[in-house]
DNA sequence: GACAGCTCCTGT
DNA sequence: CAGGAGCTGTCA
């Protein structure tokens, strides 16, 4: 095995082959970290996916140098989960790559200047940049590129280094830097010694002149007296905010204590006691039961089950089952702010053995994470979508919950992969089981379950045999005619919320629009506000005063009169949740009215303040985006409302009338959770919508066949496969005339009907970016693999098009 | 993805 | 004709 193929953090086609050096061969096995030069001095970590005997014909290899890892860091079931990744969702193994693994464990060279050896620098002939320079050097012997920004102004920098080269003064050369460190913590001592050789009085006196330091002297040794094996960390000192740091200095200074580190693990982990899990109800045994069937026959589980019939419970029932089987469990959750219930109920009983993996660590807690998995050290790993990549070792169950959620596929982040399907075949690799979980589960596993490749298991009834809530439907248009209405809301829905405050409970008001107004409208000449960045409106907010493009985050001030024609006839049009709240306040004066959305909660603790308020019952209206769908669960919201429910469903997507189910089915979830006596009041123009009226049925078997239908009709997946091509470029033009090449290109290999577009995007222009879409609509079966491979031919014939490799191109499978 | 080396345009 | 922006090709 002389040979090896290395996967490196670039978004670069494939792997690269190297030469294993004589004295590697024994040592070097796949899976593991190398360090490789690649391009002339840059060295990078790359991953061997690859050993072989086979020596290039048309180049002649590099040399690895090195090996990092002394036995493999990513197992062969991660190396196949990243091959097949790869290959079905058509990204680089690259991307993969610095996707998977947290930046610390693929440290690459940096680019250092440093002085050549016995130079003799004439000043004279320098100028004010290239003096600075030197002289920096001169200080210290390495500089990276990065901090020479400090003192050089940025387009002066690449002349003066070059000029210095050109002189022989100065050279460039790579390092690598250790990037992780243990973290340590810092604690505090006595000096020892000094208790013994001098008399604390004379100690004392000598800080007599300094009570602040002589106070903190005496709260260390106090605390060192009292509990002499103990250990002082130097935070807990000027928690109080008595004592600063400078009064610690000086008696460090004094040579009176001592400040002393230790590694410590970055990882809190619950110390507390251990306690088992409650037994389950009958109709959960008999969910159980099936789920052990199925998994017996090797099949995987879709769980559904309606809000607060216990899923969780099953979920521990089954972590249980496989932890003491001794293998490890994953458990997948759309996103970390969810993790609340299921982590209190796990730590008390795996305490240590539970690691938790997401977006929000710094990358040295991921890399301790890392460690402990790969160590075998945690037995389940509570996780989003990034947990995938861990280095398992004995996986054997995955849990997905909530595997409706479109967080585990966001389009912004790539490589695009849905989290939820990988997981189906990560744990393939692994032979271990998967249960998806979901109250609401999307079509395409719906319709998995009924084709019998998965197990359906339904959980039919709430926990206790509270009953579900019941489901109004209020005709707006009729309460409008015959003047039943205020502002956005029917009088039976104020008289709803009326007498659910009056009972004192909490009520849910639902309304998917950001800000207070969609659109600021001239009325004398038609000005709208559009950004600066994007094709698109901006929202007025009216609590932060301010207009907000939702796709760039683009602000601007509000216009007080029209830019254009100066008119001061500015019209708000399009209700936002901001403007619900508002009129919600002024109708119900004397209760506290809520606002929960991402503008909201976007200070600290905002989300955390808000829960306990709802918790403790001080709140009794809250109103908010598809933000108050998730993990509110309380025991005294009664009432459901959603005042402008259609606008769930104009949404230009074919999934529009699904989310709209699923959202509308997760908010009702939350209302009479122990009473059983939960209402949910649904306005609309259209009360005879097919999806109300089956929403109003609860009808959970119907939707779903009413879901598949329309999917079957306008050929949509589950019935089709679909890939979306989107390319960018800041010139429309150009975009415009790449996508047109690439449309005919696809249409030379795929039938006719199966290439939509190109066309532009909704949003045509994005971050100053135009783009244009190509809609893929593929069969299933055993010709999509075909149909894929003439796909990639034709992205590879587009990229070898050099006029457009300026266009950014992502490709999305199963969009 | 990163970077060197190239072309072509701008401006004095 | 320098200096820079943008394009192109290549890396093992």
């Amino acid at each position: 095995m002389r040979y090896a193929q290395i996967v490196l953090p670039l978004n670069l086609k494939g792997s690269f082959t190297y030469k294993v050096p004589e004295e590697l061969i024994p040592a070097i096995q796949p899976g593991m970290r190398v360090l490789v030069p690649f391009r002339g001095k840059k060295i990078y970590t790359g991953i061997v996916v690859e050993l072989h005997d086979a020596e290039p014909e048309s180049f002649v290899p590099r040399e690895i140098i090195s090996i990092l890892d002394e036995f493999p860091i990513l197992p062969k079931e991660q190396i196949d989960f990243w091959n097949w990744l790869s290959e079905y969702y058509l990204c680089n193994l690259g991307e993969i790559y610095r996707f998977a693994f947290p930046s610390s464990l693929k440290l690459e060279s940096e680019t250092y200047l440093k002085l050549k050896p016995n130079v003799t620098v004439d000043f004279e002939n320098l100028d004010v940049n290239e003096m600075y320079l030197i002289q920096a050097l001169e200080i210290r012997q390495l500089i990276n590129l990065t901090d020479i920004e400090a003192f050089i102004p940025k387009k002066e920098i690449i002349k003066t280094i070059n000029s210095l080269i050109d002189l022989q003064y100065i050279e460039i050369d790579e390092k690598i830097s250790e990037k992780y460190k243990a973290k340590e913590i810092a604690y505090v001592k006595i000096n020892e010694g000094l208790l013994n050789n001098q008399d604390l009085t004379e100690i004392l006196s000598k800080l007599n002149k300094a009570p602040k330091q002589k106070d903190l002297f005496l709260h260390i040794l106090d605390q060192q007296t009292e509990n002499p094996t103990g250990f002082i960390k130097k935070s807990t000192l000027f928690e109080d905010g008595y004592f600063g740091n400078s009064h610690f200095k000086a008696l460090v200074d004094k040579n009176l204590v001592e400040e002393y580190y230790l590694q410590k693990d970055r990882l809190e982990s619950y110390e507390g006691e251990t306690e088992d899990i409650e037994e389950l109800s009958e109709t959960q045994k008999q969910a159980n039961k099936e789920i052990e069937e199925a998994f017996n026959h090797h099949k995987n589980v879709l769980l559904h089950g309606v809000t607060s019939s216990g899923k969780t419970h099953i979920y521990l029932e089954k972590i249980e089952e496989c932890v003491n089987s001794g293998k490890n469990v994953l458990f997948l959750l759309p996103e970390i702010s969810l993790t609340k219930q299921i982590t209190q109920r796990l730590e008390k009983k795996y305490g240590k053995k539970l690691g938790f993996y997401h977006q929000k660590l710094t990358d040295f807690e991921r890399v301790e994470v890392w460690r402990r998995i790969k160590n075998n050290d945690i037995q389940i790993l509570i996780g989003t979508r990034n947990a995938l990549f861990l280095p398992f070792q004995n996986i054997g169950l995955i849990v997905v919950d909530e595997e409706h959620d479109s967080a585990y596929k966001p389009r912004e982040v790539s490589p695009y992969f849905n989290a939820k399907d990988a997981a189906l075949v990560l744990a393939g690799f692994y032979g271990a089981k998967v249960i998806l979980g979901s109250a609401t589960p999307s079509v395409e596993s719906y319709y998995l379950a009924q084709k019998n490749k998965l197990q359906y298991v339904s959980l039919n009834e709430r926990f206790g045999k509270v009953k579900l809530p019941e489901y109004e439907l209020i005709n707006f248009k009729e309460a409008q005619e015959s003047k039943k209405t205020s502002g956005n809301f029917s009088l039976r829905l104020l008289e709803e919320i009326k007498k659910t405050l009056e009972d004192k409970n909490q009520t849910m008001i639902l309304h998917n629009r950001r800000g207070y107004a969609n659109v600021v409208e001239c009325e004398s000449c038609g000005y709208v506000n559009y950004c600066s960045n994007c094709d698109v409106v901006m929202t007025y907010h009216k609590a932060a005063n301010e207009m907000k493009c939702h796709y760039c985050g683009q602000r601007a001030s509000k216009p007080k009169t029209c830019p254009k024609c100066h008119s001061e006839n500015l019209n708000e049009r399009g209700v936002g949740v901001e403007q619900i709240h508002e009129e919600v306040s002024k109708l119900f004066p004397d209760y506290e009215v809520d606002r929960m959305d991402v503008d909201s909660m976007r200070k600290k603790f905002a989300y955390e303040k808000l829960y306990e308020k709802i918790e403790e019952g001080e709140t009794d209206i809250i109103v908010g985006t598809q933000m108050i769908s998730k993990g509110l669960d309380f025991d005294h919201i009664e009432l459901v409302g959603i005042p402008k429910a259609d606008s769930l469903l104009y949404v230009q997507d074919f999934r529009a009338e699904e989310r709209a189910y699923q959202l509308i089915t997760q908010v009702s979830g939350r209302a009479g959770r122990v009473s059983g006596k939960g209402k949910v009041l649904i306005q609309t123009y259209n009360p005879d919508h097919s999806v109300f009226q089956l929403i109003k049925m609860n009808e959970v078997a119907k939707i779903y066949e009413y879901f598949l239908q329309e999917r079957q009709k306008f050929h949509y997946p589950p019935f089709t496969k679909l890939i979306m091509i989107e390319l960018k470029h800041r010139r429309e033009d150009k975009v415009n005339r790449a996508s047109q090449f690439l449309g005919s290109v696809l249409r030379k290999y795929l039938p006719e009907d199966c290439v939509l577009g190109p066309e532009k995007a909704q949003i045509a222009k994005l971050n100053n970016l135009y783009q244009f879409q190509i809609l893929l609509k593929l069969p299933r079966g055993k010709n999509y693999e075909k149909f894929k491979n003439l796909v990639l031919i034709s992205l590879n014939e587009f990229d070898n098009i050099t006029a457009y490799q300026s266009i950014k191109k992502d490709v999305f499978v199963d969009f």
